[in-house]
DNA sequence: GCGTGTGAACTGGTTCACAGCG
DNA sequence: CGCTGTGAACCAGTTCACACGC
């Protein structure tokens, strides 16, 4: 239908996507671009592009009726069908999701849940069904899971990647600092890395310090 | 001295450098560009073009030596320098930063947590300093704290930003599901959202099942 | 010959400017 | 008159291709 959204295009209507169910719990019905992008941080114009590439949604004159634009994101994007979606890793941060109960209304239930301890498994209580690592893939495949969350040392990841994929995984969020990507045609990959996301903070300090100009400016209107 | 590095190039610099050290740790001295490519998910030619943005540093015809490759990162992204760093908002996440010892030999040394909840501060057992959450623009400019990790929940990570801002706060790594920047000359943030990720991967699955075609390869050599 | 360095060509995402419509 | 929709212009980053050094 859609051929070729930029992946920058996807990132700022999944971010839009998010925005409309705020708003809407907030009970306002109409928005414009420039509100929309200020409130993202986001240029006006690139916000109207963006919406465009779902086609027409938008009113001439007035902004965009919230629960339609919600609805369009929703339907093209496929927002709107829940992805069953697993946790691979339960030390602190793992455990930290399976009891993040934002997932499940947000449309990432969260199914099953993997370790490879088997000591750690017992020790945990929860309603998640719990696995041992070497079920990856069967239960992957049996349950028809989409998504991962990879929470697990870097030198296990790749090899936990790889069952994932074995399972016919879909997506994997990753926050190993290692490269991970057993099957680039098949599985898409986000990295989530907070030591590399303070790196990048810290050199874009130095480097301004050493080069005093303002950053440029993104969250303005038109 | 570099000005104007893309931040797609430092992004992939600090992944590099990151990198530099694991094959430090495994006794690797030398590496060609097309390895990296292939270690990272980044074609060749782009590691070597923002390698190049550091000056010469390769030897021609036998590749890089990892050490010099690392101090060259090092001293021109400032990624040798420690940055201490806070955490505000000691939740499930919060806490599993708290303990995450990784951060301190990464170069980035929980100095300070904040909670509003008094109660909860006195619950949590550790060595690192805790306070209030009103207290977070004094603390943070006493200390010098140049990051902070927002792991509060939405409704507060406005206000809590502001906080850090007045504390004269340099990035923030924001887990908030809400667009936050109080100062966006001065202060670079960057946006963890475990549930937009979800929702991207989502949409890359969705819109590819709908046009059937390999997502474009990008860890292959030259 | 292998692998870096780099100017040149390209590509595609972003920005602009304005037409069109309520 | 405000705000969307969009073709055109722009520009930044990526890709290419090849010269040069080991």
């Amino acid at each position: 239908m859609f051929r070729k959204l930029p992946v920058s295009t996807i990132e700022r209507l999944s971010l839009l996507y998010h925005h409309c169910r705020r708003l809407r719990a907030e009970r306002i019905e109409r928005v414009s671009s420039s509100r929309l992008g200020a409130d993202l941080g986001i240029p006006a114009h690139t916000i109207r592009k963006d919406i465009n590439f779902l086609g027409e949604v938008g009113d001439t004159g007035s902004g965009y009726d919230v629960s339609r634009l919600q609805r369009h994101l929703a339907e093209s994007m496929g927002f709107d069908q829940p992805h069953k979606t697993c946790i691979v890793g339960l030390g602190r941060l793992g455990s930290a999701f399976l009891s993040y109960s934002q997932l499940e209304p947000d449309g990432f239930p969260i199914t099953a849940a993997f370790d490879s301890s088997i000591n750690r498994l017992e020790t945990i209580r929860t309603d998640i069904p719990l696995f041992p690592a070497h079920e990856i893939a069967e239960v992957v495949r049996r349950e028809q899971i989409e998504m991962a969350l990879l929470t697990v040392p870097a030198e296990s990841a790749v090899e936990a990647a790889e069952s994932l994929a074995h399972g016919g995984i879909k997506g994997i969020v990753n926050f190993a600092p290692v490269f991970v990507n057993p099957d680039p045609d098949t599985i898409a990959v986000r990295n989530m890395n907070v030591v590399n996301e303070l790196r990048i903070l810290s050199s874009l300090s130095t480097l301004k310090e050493a080069n005093p100009q303002p950053l440029p400016e993104k969250n303005k209107g038109d």
